[in-house]
DNA sequence: ATGCCGGGCGAAGCCCGA
């Protein structure tokens, strides 16, 4: 089972790239965020036609999430807060009815925060404490659960090319840091960390020159249930999605797991 | 180094990202 993550900044523009990945990887589930597109200009058709049932959550010009899958889908959850009170396109969860065990996945946008001291960076907090109880509840069920996607945090100093640039912003204030390691102890793995004590690697490059240097962040992210990190054979993030021409920022991370 | 990128919106310049 191949299940993948990427940030695609502007689905619309990044289609070419997004067809691409498929066709050179062909994930089994493929978790995107920042569509940048309400739903009626989401290209779901297009989507669909690459072999995957679809569900997503767009949002005009900002934000946006979704889910393909090879396998059905079903009990879909899209918010985080009560119906009606977070209008931002962040979340999106569903059951994928994969051949011999079926699993729960989520492709999650954390709010970026910055700059901090502002509301930013409280709805950040906040928005974290809501996956934090949400994640937990998922837990007790006892089901293979996949929380992968953009999480706009450097869960360790390690976790960026150069830390002392990182000191006043959202992704690396110890309260952000605090809260993702809420959820880890939960019972959550960072499938990264899991298979790489030491290697580190990035998922974010700013444009410009960032990537030429690999100057870069670890902030795409797969937490994983226990029942699913047992299942964890590898993980990789697919620089080459990073060097075309006309790139998202961030590059797809790919998981494997034994089932 | 904070927006010098890049994208959306909407038709110029501002908001947002990390």
């Amino acid at each position: 089972m191949k299940i993948s993550t990427w940030n695609v900044n502007s689905v619309r523009v990044r289609m070419p790239h997004v067809k691409d990945f498929i066709e050179k990887q062909s994930p089994d589930v493929l978790l995107l965020q920042e569509l940048k597109a309400q739903d009626k200009d989401i290209p779901a058709t297009e989507l669909e036609d690459l072999g995957y049932n679809l569900i997503f959550k767009g949002q005009k010009a900002y934000n946006g999430v979704a889910i393909l899958s090879k396998y059905p889908i079903s009990d879909i959850i899209t918010n985080l807060y009560n119906v009606g009170d977070d209008e931002q396109a962040r979340y999106i969860e569903c059951w994928i009815n994969a051949k011999n065990s079926g699993f729960r996945v989520a492709s999650i946008y954390l709010p970026n925060g910055n700059p901090i001291n502002t509301d930013k960076f409280s709805y950040k907090l906040e928005w974290m404490t809501k996956l934090r109880n949400h994640v937990e509840k998922l837990l007790q069920n006892e089901e293979m659960v996949i929380l992968g996607g953009d999480f706009n945090i450097c869960p360790e100093d390690r976790d960026a090319a150069n830390p002392e640039s990182m000191r006043n912003d959202a992704l690396f204030q110890p309260e952000s840091r605090a809260k993702f390691r809420e959820i880890i102890n939960l019972g959550y793995y960072d499938a990264w960390r899991s298979l790489h004590s030491e290697k580190t690697n990035w998922s974010y490059w700013d444009y410009g020159r960032a990537f030429e240097q690999n100057k870069g962040l670890r902030i795409d992210h797969f937490l994983l249930s226990p029942s699913a990190v047992d299942k964890l054979n590898s993980i990789e993030i697919d620089t080459y999605h990073r060097s075309l021409e006309k790139p998202s920022d961030h590059a797809p991370v790919i998981i494997k797991l034994n089932i």
